[in-house]
RNA sequence: GGCGGGGUAGCUCAGCUGGUUAGAGCACAGGAUUCAUAACCCUGAGGCCGCGGGUUCAAGUCCCGCCCCCGCCA
Protein backbone atom coordinates (compact mmCIF):
# COMPACT_ATOMS: atom_id res chain seq x y z
CA UNK A 1 0.00 0.00 0.00
CA UNK A 2 1.96 3.36 -0.90
CA UNK A 3 2.23 5.99 1.38
CA UNK A 4 1.04 9.57 1.56
CA UNK A 5 2.44 11.70 4.34
CA UNK A 6 1.06 15.38 3.86
CA UNK A 7 1.50 18.64 5.68
CA UNK A 8 0.28 22.19 5.80
CA UNK A 9 2.58 24.81 6.95
CA UNK A 10 2.33 25.42 10.91
CA UNK A 11 0.59 28.54 11.71
CA UNK A 12 2.17 31.06 14.19
CA UNK A 13 -0.30 31.54 17.04
CA UNK A 14 0.47 35.10 17.62
CA UNK A 15 -3.47 36.07 16.74
CA UNK A 16 -6.35 34.33 15.80
CA UNK A 17 -6.55 32.17 12.82
CA UNK A 18 -7.58 34.06 9.50
CA UNK A 19 -9.11 32.60 6.08
CA UNK A 20 -5.61 32.32 5.15
CA UNK A 21 -5.16 28.98 7.31
CA UNK A 22 -8.57 27.87 6.64
CA UNK A 23 -7.80 27.72 3.05
CA UNK A 24 -4.47 26.08 3.64
CA UNK A 25 -6.14 22.92 6.07
CA UNK A 26 -9.05 22.84 4.14
CA UNK A 27 -7.39 21.98 0.41
CA UNK A 28 -4.77 19.56 2.78
CA UNK A 29 -7.81 17.94 4.09
CA UNK A 30 -8.95 17.44 0.64
CA UNK A 31 -5.53 15.42 -0.39
CA UNK A 32 -5.65 13.73 2.53
CA UNK A 33 -9.32 12.17 2.50
CA UNK A 34 -9.28 11.75 -1.33
CA UNK A 35 -5.66 9.80 -0.29
CA UNK A 36 -7.49 7.71 2.47
CA UNK A 37 -10.19 6.72 0.37
CA UNK A 38 -8.18 5.77 -2.35
CA UNK A 39 -6.49 3.26 -0.04
CA UNK A 40 -3.52 4.86 0.70
CA UNK A 41 -0.94 4.35 4.45
CA UNK A 42 -2.11 8.58 4.34
CA UNK A 43 -0.82 10.20 7.15
CA UNK A 44 -1.83 14.20 7.82
CA UNK A 45 -0.54 16.67 9.75
CA UNK A 46 -0.94 20.29 10.85
CA UNK A 47 0.07 22.38 14.02
CA UNK A 48 1.43 25.44 15.14
CA UNK A 49 4.63 27.15 15.55
CA UNK A 50 4.91 28.28 18.88
CA UNK A 51 8.68 30.01 19.36
CA UNK A 52 10.35 33.16 18.79
CA UNK A 53 10.34 36.56 19.51
CA UNK A 54 6.60 37.97 18.76
CA UNK A 55 5.31 35.29 20.34
CA UNK A 56 7.22 36.14 23.25
CA UNK A 57 6.19 40.03 23.13
CA UNK A 58 2.86 38.36 22.93
CA UNK A 59 2.83 36.71 26.03
CA UNK A 60 4.76 39.36 27.90
CA UNK A 61 1.91 42.52 26.63
CA UNK A 62 -0.82 39.85 28.32
CA UNK A 63 1.23 39.33 31.21
CA UNK A 64 1.42 35.50 31.15
CA UNK A 65 3.94 33.08 30.40
CA UNK A 66 5.06 32.10 26.54
CA UNK A 67 3.85 28.43 27.20
CA UNK A 68 0.78 30.08 29.13
CA UNK A 69 -0.18 32.30 25.93
CA UNK A 70 0.38 29.51 23.20
CA UNK A 71 -1.62 27.12 25.17
CA UNK A 72 -4.11 29.28 25.10
CA UNK A 73 -3.84 30.72 21.48
CA UNK A 74 -3.55 27.53 19.92
CA UNK A 75 -7.28 26.17 21.01
CA UNK A 76 -8.08 28.43 18.49
CA UNK A 77 -6.69 26.73 16.17
CA UNK A 78 -7.29 23.46 17.07
CA UNK A 79 -10.99 24.77 17.38
CA UNK A 80 -11.12 25.92 13.50
CA UNK A 81 -9.87 22.34 12.39
CA UNK A 82 -12.69 20.86 14.51
CA UNK A 83 -15.33 22.94 12.91
CA UNK A 84 -13.81 22.23 9.38
CA UNK A 85 -13.88 18.81 9.55
CA UNK A 86 -9.93 18.60 8.95
CA UNK A 87 -8.97 15.28 9.35
CA UNK A 88 -5.38 15.44 10.97
CA UNK A 89 -3.37 12.29 12.01
CA UNK A 90 -1.27 14.52 14.47
CA UNK A 91 -1.60 18.37 15.64
CA UNK A 92 2.08 19.26 15.89
CA UNK A 93 3.34 21.75 18.22
CA UNK A 94 6.55 23.29 18.65
CA UNK A 95 6.56 22.67 22.16
CA UNK A 96 6.10 19.43 21.97
CA UNK A 97 8.66 17.46 23.72
CA UNK A 98 9.32 14.88 21.42
CA UNK A 99 9.50 17.72 18.47
CA UNK A 100 11.91 19.61 20.58
CA UNK A 101 14.12 16.34 21.12
CA UNK A 102 13.85 16.15 16.94
CA UNK A 103 15.39 19.31 16.63
CA UNK A 104 18.04 18.92 18.69
CA UNK A 105 18.97 15.56 17.57
CA UNK A 106 19.10 17.22 13.96
CA UNK A 107 21.34 20.18 15.42
CA UNK A 108 23.87 17.82 16.56
CA UNK A 109 23.77 16.17 13.15
CA UNK A 110 24.07 19.33 11.21
CA UNK A 111 27.34 20.21 13.49
CA UNK A 112 29.18 16.82 13.06
CA UNK A 113 28.81 17.16 9.48
CA UNK A 114 30.35 20.00 9.57
CA UNK A 115 27.71 22.29 8.66
CA UNK A 116 27.62 24.44 11.54
CA UNK A 117 29.92 27.22 12.88
CA UNK A 118 30.10 30.27 15.41
CA UNK A 119 30.05 34.19 14.35
CA UNK A 120 28.93 37.21 15.12
CA UNK A 121 25.91 38.51 13.24
CA UNK A 122 25.73 42.50 13.25
CA UNK A 123 23.12 44.54 11.27
CA UNK A 124 20.00 46.82 11.36
CA UNK A 125 17.61 44.49 13.68
CA UNK A 126 14.15 45.41 14.03
CA UNK A 127 12.54 43.86 17.06
CA UNK A 128 9.09 44.02 15.52
CA UNK A 129 10.37 42.47 12.54
CA UNK A 130 12.59 39.97 14.34
CA UNK A 131 14.58 40.39 10.74
CA UNK A 132 17.80 42.06 9.82
CA UNK A 133 17.51 44.58 6.87
CA UNK A 134 20.48 46.34 4.60
CA UNK A 135 21.47 49.55 5.21
CA UNK A 136 20.44 50.58 1.79
CA UNK A 137 16.57 49.55 2.92
CA UNK A 138 15.83 51.79 5.10
CA UNK A 139 15.15 55.55 5.61
CA UNK A 140 14.91 57.62 8.04
CA UNK A 141 12.10 59.27 10.21
CA UNK A 142 11.32 62.90 11.01
CA UNK A 143 12.65 62.10 14.44
CA UNK A 144 16.11 60.58 12.81
CA UNK A 145 15.25 56.84 13.71
CA UNK A 146 16.03 54.51 11.30
CA UNK A 147 13.05 52.27 9.96
CA UNK A 148 12.93 49.64 8.32
CA UNK A 149 10.67 49.11 4.82
CA UNK A 150 8.01 47.68 7.13
CA UNK A 151 7.92 50.88 8.85
CA UNK A 152 9.28 49.65 12.41
CA UNK A 153 12.07 50.73 14.01
CA UNK A 154 15.72 49.47 13.62
CA UNK A 155 18.98 49.51 15.55
CA UNK A 156 22.70 48.42 15.08
CA UNK A 157 22.83 44.97 16.53
CA UNK A 158 25.72 42.85 17.41
CA UNK A 159 25.45 39.02 18.78
CA UNK A 160 27.26 36.18 18.50
CA UNK A 161 25.64 33.40 16.24
CA UNK A 162 25.82 29.91 14.96
CA UNK A 163 25.53 29.76 11.14
CA UNK A 164 24.69 27.24 8.45
CA UNK A 165 26.58 26.35 5.73
CA UNK A 166 24.15 27.22 3.49
CA UNK A 167 26.22 28.21 0.83
CA UNK A 168 27.75 24.59 0.41
CA UNK A 169 24.52 23.90 -0.99
CA UNK A 170 24.27 25.93 -4.07
CA UNK A 171 24.86 22.99 -6.53
CA UNK A 172 23.32 20.33 -4.73
CA UNK A 173 20.12 22.15 -5.04
CA UNK A 174 20.74 23.47 -8.61
CA UNK A 175 20.84 19.51 -9.36
CA UNK A 176 18.05 18.63 -7.38
CA UNK A 177 15.50 21.73 -9.06
CA UNK A 178 16.96 20.23 -12.59
CA UNK A 179 16.59 16.49 -12.01
CA UNK A 180 13.26 17.11 -10.36
CA UNK A 181 11.27 20.06 -12.24
CA UNK A 182 8.24 19.00 -9.71
CA UNK A 183 10.07 19.37 -6.85
CA UNK A 184 8.52 22.84 -6.44
CA UNK A 185 5.19 23.22 -7.64
CA UNK A 186 3.25 25.53 -9.58
CA UNK A 187 6.33 25.69 -12.06
CA UNK A 188 6.94 29.34 -11.88
CA UNK A 189 7.60 29.55 -8.21
CA UNK A 190 10.45 26.58 -9.31
CA UNK A 191 11.72 29.37 -11.46
CA UNK A 192 12.42 31.70 -9.12
CA UNK A 193 13.84 29.73 -6.65
CA UNK A 194 16.20 28.76 -9.38
CA UNK A 195 17.05 32.63 -9.75
CA UNK A 196 17.52 32.77 -6.11
CA UNK A 197 19.82 30.16 -5.91
CA UNK A 198 21.75 30.85 -8.94
CA UNK A 199 22.82 34.48 -8.01
CA UNK A 200 24.71 32.64 -4.74
CA UNK A 201 23.39 31.65 -1.11
CA UNK A 202 25.06 33.27 2.20
CA UNK A 203 25.35 31.25 5.07
CA UNK A 204 22.73 31.33 6.95
CA UNK A 205 21.94 32.71 10.71
CA UNK A 206 20.40 29.78 12.79
CA UNK A 207 20.36 30.89 16.17
CA UNK A 208 19.53 34.19 18.72
CA UNK A 209 21.02 35.22 21.84
CA UNK A 210 18.45 38.17 21.93
CA UNK A 211 15.91 36.21 23.26
CA UNK A 212 15.01 32.37 24.97
CA UNK A 213 11.80 31.13 23.62
CA UNK A 214 12.78 28.76 21.67
CA UNK A 215 14.14 25.71 21.68
CA UNK A 216 18.30 25.71 22.94
CA UNK A 217 20.63 25.09 20.82
CA UNK A 218 22.67 22.04 22.24
CA UNK A 219 26.06 22.30 24.35
CA UNK A 220 25.54 26.49 23.59
CA UNK A 221 23.98 28.13 26.69
CA UNK A 222 21.94 31.60 25.73
CA UNK A 223 21.29 30.63 22.17
CA UNK A 224 18.35 29.41 21.14
CA UNK A 225 17.43 28.02 17.65
CA UNK A 226 16.65 30.87 14.82
CA UNK A 227 12.91 30.01 14.05
CA UNK A 228 12.82 28.77 10.58
CA UNK A 229 15.20 25.59 11.67
CA UNK A 230 12.85 24.94 14.62
CA UNK A 231 9.88 25.43 12.29
CA UNK A 232 10.84 23.21 9.53
CA UNK A 233 11.75 20.40 11.69
CA UNK A 234 8.17 19.70 12.17
CA UNK A 235 7.50 17.64 9.61
CA UNK A 236 10.31 15.14 10.34
CA UNK A 237 9.31 15.30 14.09
CA UNK A 238 6.50 12.81 13.56
CA UNK A 239 8.91 10.06 11.70
CA UNK A 240 10.90 10.20 15.56
CA UNK A 241 13.93 10.28 13.84
CA UNK A 242 16.95 9.51 14.56
CA UNK A 243 15.20 6.59 16.52
CA UNK A 244 14.68 3.02 14.41
CA UNK A 245 11.61 3.21 12.17
CA UNK A 246 12.13 7.04 11.12
CA UNK A 247 11.73 5.72 7.41
CA UNK A 248 8.21 4.37 7.99
CA UNK A 249 7.42 8.34 8.22
CA UNK A 250 10.21 10.33 6.65
CA UNK A 251 10.27 11.20 3.83
CA UNK A 252 6.95 13.69 3.61
CA UNK A 253 5.12 13.32 -0.13
CA UNK A 254 4.46 16.77 -0.14
CA UNK A 255 4.05 20.33 2.47
CA UNK A 256 1.13 22.26 0.98
CA UNK A 257 2.38 25.92 2.00
CA UNK A 258 1.50 29.82 1.14
CA UNK A 259 3.12 30.91 -1.82
CA UNK A 260 5.40 33.51 0.37
CA UNK A 261 7.17 30.87 2.77
CA UNK A 262 8.32 28.66 -0.72
CA UNK A 263 11.84 29.69 -0.50
CA UNK A 264 11.96 28.49 3.44
CA UNK A 265 11.11 24.79 2.08
CA UNK A 266 12.54 24.65 -1.31
CA UNK A 267 15.80 25.63 -0.52
CA UNK A 268 16.20 26.55 3.39
CA UNK A 269 14.33 23.25 4.64
CA UNK A 270 16.35 20.75 1.39
CA UNK A 271 19.75 21.77 2.29
CA UNK A 272 19.06 21.48 6.33
CA UNK A 273 18.28 17.88 4.84
CA UNK A 274 20.99 16.89 2.61
CA UNK A 275 23.55 18.07 5.18
CA UNK A 276 21.92 15.53 7.56
CA UNK A 277 21.97 12.72 5.10
CA UNK A 278 18.50 12.78 5.18
CA UNK A 279 15.90 12.13 1.99
CA UNK A 280 14.10 15.01 0.83
CA UNK A 281 9.82 15.82 0.46
CA UNK A 282 8.80 14.95 -2.78
CA UNK A 283 6.96 17.59 -3.24
CA UNK A 284 6.64 21.64 -1.87
CA UNK A 285 3.28 23.01 -3.17
CA UNK A 286 3.12 26.51 -3.01
CA UNK A 287 -0.53 27.81 -2.83
CA UNK A 288 -2.14 31.66 -3.47
CA UNK A 289 -4.25 33.87 -0.75
CA UNK A 290 -7.48 33.93 -0.62
CA UNK A 291 -8.61 37.72 -0.91
CA UNK A 292 -12.12 39.35 0.79
CA UNK A 293 -13.13 41.05 -2.48
CA UNK A 294 -9.69 41.31 -4.09
CA UNK A 295 -8.49 43.28 -0.69
CA UNK A 296 -6.12 41.81 2.02
CA UNK A 297 -8.02 41.67 4.96
CA UNK A 298 -6.45 43.82 7.95
CA UNK A 299 -7.62 45.25 10.69
CA UNK A 300 -7.61 48.83 9.36
CA UNK A 301 -9.69 47.93 6.86
CA UNK A 302 -11.85 46.70 8.92
CA UNK A 303 -13.03 43.82 6.81
CA UNK A 304 -11.51 40.60 8.82
CA UNK A 305 -14.12 37.69 8.71
CA UNK A 306 -13.21 34.90 10.60
CA UNK A 307 -13.58 31.66 9.01
CA UNK A 308 -15.88 30.10 11.98
CA UNK A 309 -18.29 33.20 11.07
CA UNK A 310 -18.59 31.94 7.27
CA UNK A 311 -18.93 28.36 8.64
CA UNK A 312 -21.55 29.57 10.48
CA UNK A 313 -23.61 31.50 7.66
CA UNK A 314 -22.70 29.15 4.45
CA UNK A 315 -22.35 25.44 6.43
CA UNK A 316 -19.17 23.84 6.74
CA UNK A 317 -19.64 21.82 3.49
CA UNK A 318 -20.13 24.31 1.43
CA UNK A 319 -17.52 26.75 2.69
CA UNK A 320 -15.05 24.24 1.95
CA UNK A 321 -16.57 23.48 -1.44
CA UNK A 322 -16.45 27.31 -2.11
CA UNK A 323 -12.45 27.35 -1.44
CA UNK A 324 -11.70 24.31 -3.27
CA UNK A 325 -13.49 24.63 -6.62
CA UNK A 326 -13.45 28.40 -6.80
CA UNK A 327 -10.13 28.94 -6.80
CA UNK A 328 -7.33 27.57 -9.04
CA UNK A 329 -4.97 25.88 -6.61
CA UNK A 330 -1.76 27.53 -7.21
CA UNK A 331 -3.18 31.09 -7.88
CA UNK A 332 -4.56 33.91 -5.56
CA UNK A 333 -8.28 34.07 -5.22
CA UNK A 334 -11.33 35.99 -4.36
CA UNK A 335 -14.02 35.24 -2.35
CA UNK A 336 -17.07 37.32 -1.25
CA UNK A 337 -20.16 37.18 0.33
CA UNK A 338 -22.29 36.87 -2.87
CA UNK A 339 -19.90 34.80 -4.48
CA UNK A 340 -20.63 31.80 -2.08
CA UNK A 341 -23.87 32.48 -2.86
CA UNK A 342 -24.41 32.02 -5.84
CA UNK A 343 -21.89 28.62 -6.07
CA UNK A 344 -24.02 27.29 -3.52
CA UNK A 345 -27.17 27.40 -5.73
CA UNK A 346 -25.42 27.48 -9.23
CA UNK A 347 -23.38 24.12 -8.45
CA UNK A 348 -24.93 22.33 -4.78
CA UNK A 349 -28.42 23.07 -5.24
CA UNK A 350 -29.36 23.25 -8.65
CA UNK A 351 -26.71 20.93 -9.78
CA UNK A 352 -25.76 17.75 -7.22
CA UNK A 353 -28.71 18.49 -4.97
CA UNK A 354 -31.69 18.58 -7.65
CA UNK A 355 -30.10 15.93 -9.66
CA UNK A 356 -29.99 13.44 -6.43
CA UNK A 357 -33.34 14.56 -4.86
CA UNK A 358 -35.23 14.55 -8.53
CA UNK A 359 -33.81 11.33 -8.92
CA UNK A 360 -34.26 9.55 -5.26
CA UNK A 361 -37.99 10.85 -5.32
CA UNK A 362 -38.79 9.59 -8.28
CA UNK A 363 -37.25 5.98 -6.93
CA UNK A 364 -39.09 6.82 -3.48
CA UNK A 365 -42.78 7.41 -5.20
CA UNK A 366 -42.25 4.70 -7.92
CA UNK A 367 -39.88 1.83 -6.55
CA UNK A 368 -41.08 0.82 -3.57
CA UNK A 369 -38.45 2.56 -1.29
CA UNK A 370 -35.61 0.36 -2.89
CA UNK A 371 -32.93 0.50 -5.38
CA UNK A 372 -34.71 0.18 -8.69
CA UNK A 373 -34.42 -2.88 -11.04
CA UNK A 374 -31.78 -3.04 -13.35
CA UNK A 375 -31.97 -4.39 -17.25
CA UNK A 376 -30.94 -4.65 -20.45
CA UNK A 377 -29.09 -1.51 -21.16
CA UNK A 378 -29.56 1.27 -24.17
CA UNK A 379 -26.67 2.72 -25.73
CA UNK A 380 -27.66 5.69 -23.88
CA UNK A 381 -27.17 3.94 -20.62
CA UNK A 382 -23.63 2.54 -21.04
CA UNK A 383 -22.41 6.07 -22.83
CA UNK A 384 -23.91 7.63 -18.96
CA UNK A 385 -21.70 4.84 -17.08
CA UNK A 386 -18.93 4.93 -19.20
CA UNK A 387 -18.67 9.00 -18.75
CA UNK A 388 -19.16 8.48 -15.05
CA UNK A 389 -16.29 5.84 -14.74
CA UNK A 390 -13.95 7.92 -16.27
CA UNK A 391 -14.34 10.16 -13.31
CA UNK A 392 -11.82 8.46 -11.02
CA UNK A 393 -9.06 8.93 -13.28
CA UNK A 394 -9.69 12.15 -13.72
CA UNK A 395 -9.75 12.76 -10.02
CA UNK A 396 -6.96 11.20 -10.13
CA UNK A 397 -4.69 12.76 -12.24
CA UNK A 398 -6.04 16.46 -10.44
CA UNK A 399 -4.78 15.20 -6.81
CA UNK A 400 -1.61 14.21 -8.27
CA UNK A 401 -1.43 17.78 -9.57
CA UNK A 402 -2.59 18.95 -5.94
CA UNK A 403 -5.75 20.86 -8.17
CA UNK A 404 -8.64 19.77 -6.40
CA UNK A 405 -10.60 22.63 -8.40
CA UNK A 406 -9.65 20.49 -11.54
CA UNK A 407 -10.88 17.63 -9.32
CA UNK A 408 -14.36 18.97 -8.89
CA UNK A 409 -14.37 20.61 -12.23
CA UNK A 410 -14.26 16.73 -13.91
CA UNK A 411 -16.55 15.37 -10.73
CA UNK A 412 -19.59 18.29 -11.73
CA UNK A 413 -19.03 17.83 -15.44
CA UNK A 414 -20.38 14.03 -14.71
CA UNK A 415 -23.16 15.83 -12.38
CA UNK A 416 -24.08 18.26 -15.86
CA UNK A 417 -24.18 14.25 -17.92
CA UNK A 418 -26.17 12.70 -15.16
CA UNK A 419 -28.97 15.79 -15.65
CA UNK A 420 -29.13 15.38 -18.80
CA UNK A 421 -29.21 12.13 -19.44
CA UNK A 422 -32.28 12.43 -17.02
CA UNK A 423 -33.98 15.16 -19.50
CA UNK A 424 -33.33 12.68 -22.35
CA UNK A 425 -34.51 9.61 -20.97
CA UNK A 426 -37.72 11.06 -19.62
CA UNK A 427 -37.94 8.32 -16.99
CA UNK A 428 -41.11 10.13 -15.92
CA UNK A 429 -43.39 9.84 -18.57
CA UNK A 430 -41.82 6.61 -19.25
CA UNK A 431 -43.29 5.38 -16.15
CA UNK A 432 -46.96 5.77 -17.72
CA UNK A 433 -45.61 3.78 -21.25
CA UNK A 434 -43.32 1.23 -20.11
CA UNK A 435 -42.44 1.39 -16.15
CA UNK A 436 -39.29 -1.39 -16.53
CA UNK A 437 -37.31 1.13 -18.88
CA UNK A 438 -38.05 4.12 -16.34
CA UNK A 439 -36.79 1.44 -14.08
CA UNK A 440 -33.81 1.06 -15.35
CA UNK A 441 -33.11 4.61 -16.14
CA UNK A 442 -33.53 5.68 -12.19
CA UNK A 443 -31.11 2.45 -11.67
CA UNK A 444 -28.11 4.11 -14.06
CA UNK A 445 -29.13 7.73 -12.23
CA UNK A 446 -28.66 6.22 -8.98
CA UNK A 447 -25.70 4.38 -9.64
CA UNK A 448 -24.12 7.26 -11.32
CA UNK A 449 -24.87 9.64 -8.33
CA UNK A 450 -23.39 6.74 -6.10
CA UNK A 451 -19.90 7.42 -7.92
CA UNK A 452 -20.36 11.14 -7.57
CA UNK A 453 -21.07 11.17 -4.48
CA UNK A 454 -18.45 8.54 -3.53
CA UNK A 455 -16.02 11.43 -5.54
CA UNK A 456 -17.27 14.34 -3.50
CA UNK A 457 -16.42 13.05 -0.13
CA UNK A 458 -12.85 14.65 0.43
CA UNK A 459 -14.84 17.94 -0.36
CA UNK A 460 -17.85 17.84 1.61
CA UNK A 461 -17.32 14.77 4.21
CA UNK A 462 -20.75 15.36 6.05
CA UNK A 463 -22.94 15.96 2.49
CA UNK A 464 -21.14 13.11 0.74
CA UNK A 465 -22.23 10.67 3.87
CA UNK A 466 -25.94 11.94 3.64
CA UNK A 467 -25.96 11.13 0.14
CA UNK A 468 -24.24 7.40 0.40
CA UNK A 469 -26.67 7.23 2.99
CA UNK A 470 -29.71 8.04 1.02
CA UNK A 471 -28.37 5.42 -1.19
CA UNK A 472 -27.88 3.01 1.53
CA UNK A 473 -23.81 2.64 0.79
CA UNK A 474 -22.74 0.52 3.38
CA UNK A 475 -19.66 2.31 5.52
CA UNK A 476 -17.25 -0.36 4.39
CA UNK A 477 -18.28 0.38 0.73
CA UNK A 478 -17.59 4.07 0.31
CA UNK A 479 -13.46 3.92 -0.67
CA UNK A 480 -13.04 4.33 -3.86
CA UNK A 481 -11.94 0.32 -4.08
CA UNK A 482 -15.65 0.19 -4.16
CA UNK A 483 -16.13 2.98 -7.50
CA UNK A 484 -17.10 -0.07 -9.57
CA UNK A 485 -19.09 -2.25 -7.95
CA UNK A 486 -22.88 -1.58 -8.36
CA UNK A 487 -25.96 -0.67 -6.49
CA UNK A 488 -27.88 -3.48 -5.46
CA UNK A 489 -31.58 -4.09 -7.05
CA UNK A 490 -34.02 -4.24 -4.16
CA UNK A 491 -32.02 -2.64 -1.62
CA UNK A 492 -34.24 -0.82 0.96
CA UNK A 493 -33.58 3.31 1.00
CA UNK A 494 -34.30 5.82 3.22
CA UNK A 495 -37.01 8.32 2.37
CA UNK A 496 -35.09 10.97 0.61
CA UNK A 497 -34.23 14.46 2.01
CA UNK A 498 -32.99 17.28 0.59
CA UNK A 499 -28.64 17.57 1.13
CA UNK A 500 -28.11 21.10 -0.63
CA UNK A 501 -30.57 23.64 0.49
CA UNK A 502 -30.70 26.88 -1.80
CA UNK A 503 -28.89 29.87 0.03
CA UNK A 504 -31.42 32.49 0.21
CA UNK A 505 -29.60 36.21 1.26
CA UNK A 506 -31.68 37.08 4.52
CA UNK A 507 -33.40 39.54 4.95
CA UNK A 508 -32.38 42.97 5.88
CA UNK A 509 -33.79 44.39 8.79
C1' G B 1 16.27 48.72 -11.39
C1' G B 2 17.09 43.11 -13.01
C1' C B 3 14.51 38.56 -14.20
C1' G B 4 9.75 36.12 -14.93
C1' G B 5 4.29 35.84 -15.69
C1' G B 6 -0.02 38.31 -17.36
C1' G B 7 -3.66 41.95 -19.75
C1' U B 8 -9.58 37.70 -24.29
C1' A B 9 -17.58 38.47 -23.08
C1' G B 10 -20.36 41.96 -16.75
C1' C B 11 -17.25 38.13 -13.48
C1' U B 12 -13.59 33.83 -13.34
C1' C B 13 -10.87 31.89 -17.05
C1' A B 14 -9.68 28.16 -21.93
C1' G B 15 -7.59 29.29 -26.52
C1' C B 16 -1.09 23.98 -28.37
C1' U B 17 3.63 24.74 -32.56
C1' G B 18 -0.35 31.47 -36.72
C1' G B 19 -5.52 29.15 -40.63
C1' U B 20 -12.82 28.08 -41.23
C1' U B 21 -18.27 32.55 -38.25
C1' A B 22 -12.89 33.73 -30.85
C1' G B 23 -14.83 29.38 -26.61
C1' A B 24 -16.54 27.48 -21.34
C1' G B 25 -18.81 28.22 -16.52
C1' C B 26 -21.38 31.88 -13.71
C1' A B 27 -24.60 36.13 -14.17
C1' C B 28 -28.48 38.04 -17.76
C1' A B 29 -32.83 37.37 -21.50
C1' G B 30 -36.20 34.15 -24.02
C1' G B 31 -38.14 29.18 -24.86
C1' A B 32 -39.49 24.32 -23.53
C1' U B 33 -40.84 21.36 -19.50
C1' U B 34 -43.02 20.06 -14.81
C1' C B 35 -39.69 14.13 -12.15
C1' A B 36 -37.10 17.85 -9.05
C1' U B 37 -34.58 22.58 -4.36
C1' A B 38 -38.85 28.63 -9.61
C1' A B 39 -34.45 23.77 -10.32
C1' C B 40 -32.88 20.51 -14.92
C1' C B 41 -32.79 21.00 -20.56
C1' C B 42 -32.61 24.23 -25.15
C1' U B 43 -31.72 28.99 -27.46
C1' G B 44 -29.99 33.93 -27.38
C1' A B 45 -27.63 38.46 -26.31
C1' G B 46 -22.95 40.11 -24.92
C1' G B 47 -15.78 40.57 -27.10
C1' C B 48 -11.71 47.51 -31.52
C1' C B 49 -8.76 39.43 -27.93
C1' G B 50 -4.44 46.43 -23.35
C1' C B 51 -2.58 50.41 -27.27
C1' G B 52 0.37 51.50 -31.76
C1' G B 53 3.30 49.72 -35.65
C1' G B 54 5.31 45.47 -38.53
C1' U B 55 5.91 40.32 -40.86
C1' U B 56 2.40 37.10 -43.61
C1' C B 57 -2.22 34.93 -48.47
C1' A B 58 -3.76 34.73 -43.15
C1' A B 59 -2.29 37.02 -36.13
C1' G B 60 -5.73 36.69 -29.92
C1' U B 61 -1.62 33.41 -31.61
C1' C B 62 5.05 35.73 -34.43
C1' C B 63 8.43 40.55 -34.19
C1' C B 64 9.27 45.83 -32.33
C1' G B 65 7.66 49.91 -29.23
C1' C B 66 4.44 51.79 -25.41
C1' C B 67 0.77 51.54 -21.20
C1' C B 68 -1.06 48.81 -17.00
C1' C B 69 -1.20 44.57 -13.33
C1' C B 70 1.26 40.62 -10.55
C1' G B 71 5.42 37.55 -8.67
C1' C B 72 10.69 36.79 -7.30
C1' C B 73 15.12 39.40 -6.43
C1' A B 74 17.84 43.96 -5.42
Amino acid sequence: MSRYFVTTAISYPNGRPHIGHAYEVIATDWLARFARLDGRDTYFMTGTDEHGLKIAQAAREEGVEPQAFVDGMVQHFVAMCDRLNISRDRFIRTTDPDHKAVVQALWTKLVEAGDIYLDRYEGWYSVRDEAYYDEDELSTSDDGTKLAPTGTEVAWTVEESWFFRLSRFQEPLLKLYAEQPNFVQPTNRLNEMKAFVERGLKDLSISRTSFDWGVPVPESPGHVMYVWLDALTNYLTPSGWPAAGWEARWPADLHVIGKDVVRFHAIYWPAFLMSADLPLPRKIFGHGFVLNRGAKMSKSLGNIVEPMSLADTFGVDPLRYYLLRAIQFGQDGEWSHEAIGRRINADLANDLGNLAQRTLSMIAKNCDNAVPPDGPATEADTTLLAEVSTMLADARAAHEQVRPDLALDAIWARVSAVNLYLNEMVPWTLRKTDPARADIVLYHAAEAIRRIALLVQPAMPESAAKLLDQLAIAADARSFASFDAKLMPGTPLPAPQGVFPRWVEPEVE
